[in-house]
DNA sequence: ATGATCACG
DNA sequence: ACGTACGTGATCATA
């Protein structure tokens, strides 16, 4: 008979954290609670060889049992941060050990495994032994449910069945509820009747059978014992019914979710490494792992279809029940890439279709093509996005996608790098996948390999598109990411596709134009520095141009960096008196970024054909949760400095009689600070919708609005930067050039104002130390393993990150949401108007003229309530003929 | 490949 | 006492 492990997890974590040293590994993480768990996990694969696991942890703050109850576990001390930081550690240990993991929020563990035991009396067709270190849980004991109760710390078990129950207590499971009812619990704060202790309580149930049957024969009973029971009778009841495990608690139970199929040594071996279990690691002995993992696991056994002509309608016919699949497209930017081929997972068998036969336009193929187009299905697609935009190339529209496991896999934890289906699948414990370096070489090695090897490796990544579906389903649900990823990411990721694929108009000649007049500059700047050098050298060397200056012409030495002196634009400012040279060197460096990366890098990524650049954005990139953008980057088109702001003439709209049209949010970080920290004048700034920076000169200096001067207001502009970065003295001091007594004061004068501020920078550092992780509005989640680092530095650093993570993220989250709402509504109204580019803070439209006016409505209005907050948001409004006049 | 520099929010 | 502001990408020089 199949037999199932269930595991209270947090009771088993929290027995381990306290029966063992605390140790921690070299970056100051604490595994003991891991180290105590791993160990109880193999043993108890060793011992009960389970055909099916489950580890159950509790979620959310509050449970039923509080509503009830608030005092509900109210004397209970808090998971000390040592142990809670342990938990995504062993989360991702289960992972690795390929064992499934349940939470549900405003549910214990207990209430979980309560519900899953029910169900296997209920089918008979399960033994089940529960792990657990909480005496409670003998009331689940029946014919098939045994119980292993921990002793001495994790190192022993003792297993209960009903005949064992009633041998050590001459009591039915049910009636250990009612023990406990009389008894009480102090570690719950679960009162019971005062006096009646274990030996009290068993002699009353003995005879009275259950709690009910006490109360009802108090008669019988005499002197202090009747008096304190009658007088305790409601605690009693009470007692009793929070004692009792909650089994009917909504979740879909199948057996088929919970199969254990055993661990893969190298995805365990990673773990032990990263967690530097180096006993274990050896005693385990993973046979063939090296130290690097690199040696192969067992690759799945799959059918892998060459598809052909002559194959093909073999395929058509087995679409209807493909539900993954996976494009490879080739080279570093989907728009200028080509695809390999198509491969897809059906019922038991793989399809790779080489994207030849596609192209070939055969009419047997035109169902495939359908197919694609189809919304009518759905279909998981590792990189959605990146499939979508290379068969857009193609004249192929995919729809019908339901899933990606990349974004999956970047939502659980973005500060992931390795995002590759390889390391995921191993991640998951999955059948191991090559690395698709491994198969086609990277950089200058690529090649591709014969057909059947390239079919038998896609067909191993839709497969495991496939596998990754559900596992990961259940990991977005226990960290209630569910809507963050149906409702924004993954249509997000359309939304992208469709931008860059409309791409944005430049004007070539004007770019070029522009290249020759810096050209003329650069080179007269060019010949003057080689003058006053008495030498010509690289100018764009750091190295040559140290040498110059600190060596030849011995100025100062400001700044070093670790292979010799810097010479950065912040030092060259410093020098800038010394030598007339500097100031040249600084305006060469200005015009050779903007000529190198702005006109040369820009015009070499213009499609001929068309006179548009299509930027491809990245969603699985920042660890924040923003954008990033490539080939070309359009986040960073300069505007500080007018020089190069003109560069933006060149970017305007793709048809005559239109407008270009820029919509920014007004101090977007810091309106989400004030509403997260619900600090009383921050707050009051954004809803009488004051100058941010100058009202905080006022508060920080304590004077009327008349008296802010220009020097009061720029520093409290840059304390204001500061508080969003995660502040600290040091840093404010070099931006604003004074000291760090100065910058401290500034920082305490600001806190001494905006209280609420301070109390939310506290309690996110002391949540990130709790929880390992900290999470925006949206619950998009970062976890900072440095946080409790013994590293000064590593742990600062967690700690600016825990205080910006969930203000940047959050700003992210708002303006993704108004992305989403803008792509609807633009169809909704039926507009022609286009949504092009986002700078973080900034969407760009190209309009026709005849719609900037509804434009100049809808696009703020979206905006502002993309998502309601405590302040109101703010969206400022310009249209012009190109990117520059919007401004 | 890596570091230094500099463009943006 | 420790030594940094948060998040990106492109280019160039140099190992």
């Amino acid at each position: 008979m199949s037999k199932l492990i269930l595991i209270d997890g947090n009771s088993i974590a929290s027995r381990a954290f306290f029966a063992l040293p605390l140790l921690s590994n070299s970056s100051g993480l604490h595994t003991n609670a891991v180290y105590g768990f791993t160990t109880m996990l193999l043993r108890l694969i060793d011992e009960q060889k389970p055909t099916h696991f489950l580890v159950a942890f509790d979620a959310g703050k509050a449970t039923f049992r509080h509503k009830d109850y608030a005092e509900y576990k109210g004397g209970r001390a808090k998971m000390p941060s040592e142990l809670g930081e342990q938990f995504p550690l062993l989360k991702d240990l289960l992972r690795a050990f390929g064992i499934s993991q349940f939470e549900l929020e405003g549910y214990e563990a207990d209430d979980i495994i309560g519900t899953i035991t029910r169900v296997a009396d209920e089918r008979g067709d399960m033994e089940v032994v529960v792990v657990t270190g909480d005496k409670d849980m003998l009331q689940l004991a029946s014919e098939k449910v045994k119980i292993a109760l921990t002793r001495k710390g994790i190192s022993e078990v003792e297993l209960f069945d009903p005949p064992y129950i009633k041998a050590k207590y001459d009591l039915t499971p049910q009636q250990i509820i009612d023990l406990k009812g009389l008894m009480g619990d102090a570690s719950d704060n679960i009162p019971g009747i005062p006096g009646v202790g274990e030996k009290t309580a068993l002699k009353l149930l003995h005879e009275f059978e259950t709690v009910e049957g006490v109360l009802s024969h108090t008669a019988e009973l005499k002197g202090k014992m009747r008096e304190k029971i009658e007088q305790h009778a409601d605690d009693a009841r009470m007692s009793k019914e929070l004692a009792t495990i909650f089994r009917e608690v909504p979740m879909e139970t199948s057996w088929d979710e919970l199969v254990y199929n055993g661990y893969q040594g190298p995805a365990l071996a990673d773990m032990f490494r990263k967690l530097e279990f180096k006993s274990l690691l050896e005693k385990m002995d993973f046979a063939g792992v090296d130290a690097a993992g690199a040696d192969q696991p067992p690759q799945a056994d799959i059918k892998a279809v060459l598809v052909d002509q002559e194959k093909l309608p073999e395929l058509i016919e087995a679409l209807a029940a493909v539900d993954a699949l996976h494009v490879e497209v080739v080279g570093d930017n989907p728009h200028a890439g080509y695809i390999l081929g198509i491969a897809l997972h059906s019922t038991d068998v793989c399809y790779y279709v080489p994207f030849d036969l596609v192209k070939d336009g055969a009419a047997e193929i035109e169902p495939f093509k359908a197919w694609l187009e189809s919304a009518d299905k759905a279909v998981a697609v590792f990189d959605q996005h990146r499939a979508e935009v290379a068969l857009h190339w193609q004249g192929i529209c995919l729809r019908g996608t339901s899933f990606d496991p990349m974004l999956a896999a970047y939502l659980l934890d973005p500060t992931e790098s390795e995002l590759a289906l390889s390391g995921i699948a191993k991640k998951y414990a999955l059948p191991a996948l090559q690395p698709d370096e491994d198969v086609f070489g990277k950089g200058a090695k690529f090649r591709v390999p014969a057909a059947e090897l390239v079919s038998e490796h896609l067909c191993r990544k839709a497969h495991a598109v496939h596998s990754l579906v559900e596992p990961m389903k259940r990991d977005l649900e226990s960290n209630e990411m569910h809507r963050l990823y149906y409702d924004l990411e993954l249509p997000l990721a359309a939304v992208l596709a469709s931008m860059e694929q409309k791409g944005i108009k430049v004007d070539r000649e004007a770019l070029k134009e522009y290249g020759s007049e810096l050209a003329g500059r650069l080179e007269s700047i060019m010949k003057s520095i080689y003058e006053a050098a008495g030498t010509e050298f690289n100018i764009n060397s750091p190295k040559q141009l140290g040498e110059i200056l600190f060596e030849k012409l011995q100025l100062p030495v400001v700044k070093k960096t670790k292979t010799g002196y810097s010479t950065d634009a912040e030092v060259l400012e410093k020098l800038e008196p010394y030598h007339p040279m500097v100031g040249h060197i600084l305006l060469y460096r200005t015009l050779a970024k903007l000529q190198s990366t702005y006109v040369e890098g820009l015009l070499k990524e213009v499609r001929p054909d068309t006179g548009k650049v299509h930027t491809y954005y990245r969603q699985t990139i920042a660890a924040t949760g923003r954008l990033s953008s490539q080939y070309p980057n359009l986040q960073n088109i300069p505007i500080r400095l007018e020089e190069g702001r003109k560069i933006r003439k060149v970017f305007t709209p793709s048809k005559p009689g239109w407008s270009m049209l820029t919509a920014d949010y007004s101090q977007i970080e810091l309106r989400v600070l004030a509403h997260i920290s619900q600090d009383e004048k921050l707050m009051e700034a954004f809803v009488n919708d004051m100058d941010i920076h100058t009202k905080t000169a006022m508060d920080v200096f304590g004077v009327e609005e008349s008296a802010v001067d220009s020097n009061m207001r720029r520093s409290a502009k840059a304390v204001n930067f500061g508080i969003v970065y995660g502040i600290s003295d040091y840093g404010l001091s070099q931006n604003l050039n004074i000291t760090r007594k100065e910058a401290a004061s500034f920082i305490e004068q600001y806190f001494a104002v905006f209280k609420g501020v301070r109390q939310y920078m506290d309690e996110i550092v002391k949540e990130a130390r709790q929880n390992g992780y900290v999470t925006t509005l949206l619950h998009r989640r970062r976890y900072l393993p440095e946080i409790n680092a013994s590293n000064f530095n590593l742990r600062s650093f967690a700690e600016r990150t825990a205080m910006n993570t969930p203000i940047q993220g959050t700003a992210a989250d708002i303006i993704k949401l108004a992305m989403v709402q803008m792509d609807e509504r633009l169809k909704q109204e039926g507009l022609q108007s286009r949504m092009l580019l986002q700078v973080h803070d900034e969407l760009v439209f190209e309009v026709p003229n005849d719609e900037v006016e509804i434009m100049t409505t809808i696009v703020p209005d979206v905006m502002e309530h993309a998502l309601e907050l405590g302040v109101p948001l703010k969206v400022d409004v310009d249209t012009g003929a190109n990117w520059y006049e919007a401004k």
